[in-house]
DNA sequence: ACTGGTAGTCAGCAACACAGAGTAGAGGAG
DNA sequence: CTCCTCTACTCTGTGTTGCTGACTACCAGT
């Protein structure tokens, strides 16, 4: 990944996750994999891994651990009301800068 | 500022500092102002002017120090080249990053 | 002489993504 | 049976980044 999408992650990978959750309750392995997928091609695992504690420490997301027919078992997480509530929160600050930057995207040239 | 924003902030207020620098030159104090008025209300001065020296020592921008009626002299910065490639690839990454999490907010709550 | 606005610098801190190594379980190839 | 691969998670250390708070310095008006 260039520095340039790594640093832009900041802030926003833990977004991406509650709003990945939103949708349906999901294991690392598995989000990892899935946003891989979709694009953030070199994503690091360990840093899904990383995140995920530190949403679990936060309350915004409930744990369960579930047994895997290939392997060690799962730690499913399922976004609870806390984490529903940062999410929105995440959504209103991406908004705002989202909203700026094309503001300036725009601006771009004239003048 | 929300610690949401903070950590949304990196790696995009590179870009965003850049991409004033492409409309005109301007120095720290400047911008900082700017961007206060612009809705980065809590924006912290010394961010900005740390960023200023990062993207000096890089090359992405040309420096002129200028007498002002007001104060210290000060220092203005100009985009160059370099700055104007790396503002590219800022557009770039921000498009991708975007264009997914935009993905993301449509997708909720369906399914 | 003092305050307030202008303009920039610096040291220390916390949060985050990444690199890289390690631990484990299960299945298949040889 | 052993080795390898895929699955699944953990942990330590590192570099980048933005913030805090204090400091220097120049100028104008009270």
């Amino acid at each position: 990944m260039g520095n340039q999408m790594t640093e832009m992650l900041k802030g926003t990978l833990e977004g991406i996750v509650l709003a990945v959750l939103a949708v349906r309750p999901a294991y690392g392995y598995e989000i990892t994999a899935r946003l891989r997928e979709q694009g953030f091609a070199d994503l690091a695992e360990g840093t899904v891994y990383a995140l995920l504690v530190r949403i679990e420490q936060r309350g915004f997301v409930d744990v369960e651990k579930m047994p895997s027919e290939k392997g060690p078992p799962r730690k499913v997480y399922s976004l609870n009301q806390r984490g529903a509530d940062q999410l929105e929160e995440f959504w209103s600050s991406w908004s705002f800068l989202a909203e700026r930057i094309e503001q300036l995207h725009d601006h771009e040239g004239k003048e």
